[in-house]
This record gives structure tokens, C-alpha cells and sequence, in this order.
DNA sequence: AAAACCCTCAACCGCGGGGAC
DNA sequence: AGTCCCCGCGGTTGAGGGTTT
């Protein structure tokens, strides 16, 4: 019968995303939580379809979320995942509770899949190119039977990446202070600059709510047509006063987050958290969201929670991986 | 300095799954 | 059982920024 498509109607916004909309869009999640997309653009006033909602909100906006550049780990979890599950860029993702599936699929197709051209190209008939490709041609019952002990590889490589004891690991002993608010992963770049936290982080957000109050849109705005998602960055950051504080390169101090950000972000995060917590529990794997559902108030620092339950639900079961995984598994692994 | 080319990534599109009716 | 609606997913696009010539 044919479907008629989402935002086939006039007056439907398309394009990049505006600071106002977003403080809308953000303003509105806050106080009802993220869902029931169908309402948002009727509720709020935004000519935007619901789709386009959902997308800002979840690729963006969405607490938690890390940008900037991959770690290397991330990445050779990426390349793991990417050979067992294909391009299920969702169920990636859902071991990265950082990245978001779109984030995880462009930097494949930008990144890592000629990365690994090269490498395979590099290394013809190597054990690099060994290890990958080899599941694609496996018939769809074996491929789930070896996608479960593949996944307990998965995580076994993870465990091993984010053990403390293990000197090949890139996590850096500077940042072993549990308190610290940057995350694992951030931790984990080895090489170059550190990771960027945007605007779609959680304390972001909530200083964009706080400036939102202090500088309503009217007097925000100077120069919206031609705003850029970096410059929105900007203009959430407090005072949205230097574009090199926070937006193109770097996240922000912890000096720029004074407590009262931290109490609306607490009460944002509680609020969405309290209505809805689907979006986030979803992203996880089913085993994660059982460990979201068990102590969902660590949730709220997403920058850091879901490593540390990561982390906790890899550490817990390393030793039934043990059984699953011959050691020399490892060496197929990265 | 300017043009051409390349790269990145936010956003869009269309399809499929699943729940509600 | 069939249809409709909502949502999520994966593929793709194109604007804008960066780099090279």
C-alpha cells in the first residue's frame, strides 16, 4: 500500500538544527522525557517532523554522549564488533554507550574501513586479515552460535583493555581517580588530543538550560541562520562568551562547572531518567541494561557509569569468559 | 591567495519490526 | 487476522571545513 513518507508536509523544517530549537527540544525532554516523538513537534511549537526530533535528540542532544576523536580501543572494538555483527551499527553501539550508532557508522566509513583496506592490502594473507571477514560467509545458525561466544570475546577483550593491572591496557594510571569526570574512554587515547565532550553532554546541557533562562532566545540570538553545531557548543557553554573555551577543540574545565549546573543537570538527568529511561537502557546490551536497571541512579554521570558498569559486568564474568575463550584467542582479537 | 579537491559528520530518507486497535 | 501507527535502524547525501596544489 506504500507508505507516506514522515515529513512529506509543508512548513516541515529541514537542515541543520538551530541552538533555539534545541533549547526547545531540550527544554521539552527535560520536563516530559524523551519519547512519544509523535507529540514533540505539536507540543513544542517546532516545524520539525518527529523523526528529525528523535534524531537530534538522540545523535546529539542526548546526555552522556561522547564526541571528538575515537580511542584506540574504541576503535578495535569497533573493527571487532563491525566483523562479527556486520552493520548492525545499533547493536556497536550498544557497547560503546558513549558513541552513538551514527557516530560509530560514519567513523567507519570514514576511518576505519580504509583503515583496514590499508592494513589488509598491508598485511595479504597476515593474521590481520585472518581474523576478519572470515564470519560474513557463515550460514545464519553458525553465525549466531559463534555470535554468542564471539560476544563473550568481545568482552573479554574489553575486560582486558579496561583492567588496571594489564601494562599492554591504555588506560592511563593519571586518570585513575574514580571521581574524575572524564571518562574511561577519554582516558584511553593513547597518542594525540583528548577526547571532546560537546554540547551534547549532559553538563552542557544543563549550562545551555541555565544560560537558556538567563538570555532568552531573543536576546541570544545573533547570529542563528548562520549558526554551526560547534557554535552551539559555544552558546551552551556558560557565558558563550570564547569560541575556543569549549566548542571546536576540547571539553570543558571542571572549573567551568559550577554546582549549580550540576544540580540542574542532576534534576534533568533525574527527570528524563524518572519518565523514561528507555533511550538509555536500550542503547545497552542486553546484559548493560540489566545492570542500568540495577543502579540506574549511576546513570546520571553518564560520562563515566556506563564504563564503570561496563567494567563491573566484564570483571564479573572474566572468569566464565576464562572457559568460553582459549588464551590464545587473543592475539585473533586486535 | 585562490581554486580545486578531499574529508567529515549532521541530517535525511526509506524500510522493517512490533505494538495497538 | 489484518491494518495502522510509531519508532528505530542502516544507507546515503550534501554542506561546510580543511588540505593540497
Amino acid at each position: 500500500m506504500g507508505r507516506p513518507p514522515c515529513c512529506d508536509k509543508e512548513g516541515v523544517k529541514k537542515g541543520p538544527w538551530t541552538p533555539e530549537e534545541d533549547i526547545i527540544l531540550v527544554s521539552y525532554i527535560q520536563e516530559h522525557g524523551p519519547g512519544n516523538w509523535r507529540a514533540v513537534p505539536a507540543k513544542t511549537g517546532l516545524s520539525r517532523c518527529s523523526k528529525s526530533c528523535r534524531l537530534r535528540w538522540t545523535n546529539y542532544l542526548r546526555p552522556g554522549i561522547k564526541r571528538g576523536n575515537f580511542t584506540e580501543q574504541e576503535e578495535k572494538m569497533i573493527i571487532h564488533l563491525q566483523d562479527l555483527l556486520g552493520n548492525r551499527w545499533a547493536a556497536i553501539a550498544s557497547y560503546l554507550p558513549q558513541r552513538t550508532d551514527n557516530d560509530i557508522k560514519n567513523y567507519w566509513n570514514t576511518h576505519l574501513r580504509k583503515k583496514l583496506k590499508k592494513m589488509q592490502v598491508g598485511c595479504e594473507g597476515g593474521s590481520f586479515g585472518e581474523g576478519f571477514s572470515a564470519s560474513r560467509q557463515i550460514p545464519r545458525g553458525q553465525w549466531e552460535r559463534r555470535l554468542q561466544t564471539d560476544i563473550q570475546m568481545a568482552k573479554r577483550a574489553l575486560s582486558e583493555a579496561l583492567s588496571p593491572e594489564k601494562p599492554s591496557c591504555n588506560l592511563s594510571a593519571s586518570n585513575s581517580n574514580p571521581s574524575d569526570s572524564s571518562s574511561s574512554f577519554s582516558s584511553t587515547k593513547p597518542t594525540t588530543t583528548q577526547t571532546v565532550c560537546y554540547a551534547s553532554s549532559a553538563d552542557n546541557i544543563a549550562r545551555m538550560l541555565k544560560g537558556w533562562m538567563k538570555n532568552p532566545p531573543k536576546s541570544s540570538r545573533t547570529n542563528s541562520s548562520s549558526v554551526t553545531q560547534n557554535s552551539f557548543n559555544n552558546f551552551a557553554a556558560a557565558g558563550a562568551d570564547t569560541a575556543s573555551s569549549i566548542g571546536a577543540k576540547g571539553p570543558p574545565s571542571s572549573a567551568e562547572l559550577s554546582e549549580n549546573n550540576f544540580e540542574s543537570l542532576f534534576d534533568f538527568d533525574q527527570s528524563f531518567e524518572s519518565s523514561n529511561s528507555d533511550e538509555f537502557s536500550r542503547s545497552l546490551s542486553p546484559e548493560a541494561t540489566v545492570l542500568q536497571d540495577e543502579s540506574k541512579p549511576d546513570v546520571i554521570g553518564a560520562e563515566i557509569m556506563p564504563f564503570s558498569l561496563l567494567e563491573k559486568w566484564l570483571l564479573d564474568e572474566a572468569g566464565c569468559q576464562e572457559k568460553l575463550v582459549g588464551c590464545g584467542d587473543d592475539a585473533k582479537f586486535f
